[in-house]
DNA sequence: ATTGATTATTTCAACGTTGAGATAAAAGCA
DNA sequence: TGCTTTTATCTCAACGTTGAAATAATCAAT
């Protein structure tokens, strides 16, 4: 028992327990939602800055590395990526003309379907993801390490099961 | 052992591994990360739908719950919000300002210090919280019921760990 | 008391996302 | 072959945040 090292959802939900003691028994969901949150901020903070040192915006690391790991022949549709990175149809446009500017992805409409428009990852934007992708992992694991490897293989069992409850289980 | 209810994640994973089995050792902390990263994600998305339908942004949201779970006499300073809500400076004074107009909030500048500004909730703000926050927390609870009330314990624990090991242990 | 450093908020231009509408191509169906 | 519906992307104005500069007040130290 003890509170002796409690976190900040901690402490709100102490103060919710102060302010309206009538919700105490309500409060339980928050125990899980409100540090989710927290922990989602934080670590996009830290990944944002990242990301940011090396000339790069958030939305455009995430279409380097879903282009990367969607192996050869490293190209996708807009519309692919508009599902896989969750943000809408303007973003993704506007993201790949940053990227295309800076060289690290082009444009290709050449397939059967001339609706759409083919993502490709250049020589330069294979480069730079493969060594991003490197120091990303360091990043992940220093960020980690003092939780421990062994907590965090039980911690992801249990992320897993919540997101497969709430029907996350597809990239597409 | 057996992955027949893998996550989007799992599928991710999957992906590098083919892609790039030299970085195989290397992912475990996605196991983490990027399943958090998802559920900000998803959850973000929730809780904005939620707001948006009483016709509230995400971050004024914030900011009245923040001044209701403060409790009397439900006022903060810019200053406070700016820390509770991890954001910067303009976007405050932006909130207040719509809030304001919306007669949720009021600024007050009587204290002593006169630079500071404290943002009180208004009669009206103060009601429109009550009865948010009651159908805030069902919401919540819908969202985790299929999870399990035992197993939202069990992952609050571990995650309340992780935030503690990040030094996310204060709301200031 | 005066000067300099610090703290609190506001201002404002730049930026990325949203979301609806426009454009264009493909698919379904008569 | 036409006509309608659906699908894919782009366009663009509105919106909220960022982050640096400006403003203003307090604090520290001599």
């Amino acid at each position: 028992m003890g509170d002796a090292s409690g976190d900040a959802v901690d402490a709100i939900i102490g103060q919710w327990e102060a302010e309206r003691p009538d919700l105490a028994d309500d409060l339980w969901p928050v125990q899980v939602i409100g540090r989710l949150q927290r922990l989602g901020w934080i670590l996009e903070k830290e990944i944002k800055a990242f990301a940011a040192e090396r000339g790069l915006e958030l939305g455009e690391f995430d279409i380097l590395t879903t282009l990367q790991r969607s192996g050869p022949p490293y190209e996708l549709t807009a519309g692919a990526f508009r599902k896989a990175a969750m943000v809408t149809s303007g973003a993704i446009t506007n993201r790949i003309d940053r990227m295309e500017a800076k060289g690290l992805v082009e444009r290709v409409r050449d397939t059967g379907d001339r609706r759409a428009v083919k993502i490709r990852l250049t020589e330069r934007g294979h480069e730079v993801t493969r060594t991003f992708m490197k120091e990303h992992l360091a990043n992940e694991a220093r960020i980690l390490a003092d939780f421990g490897r062994e907590d965090a293989g039980e911690l992801a069992a249990k992320l897993r099961t919540l997101l497969v409850t709430l029907g996350d289980t597809s990239i597409k």
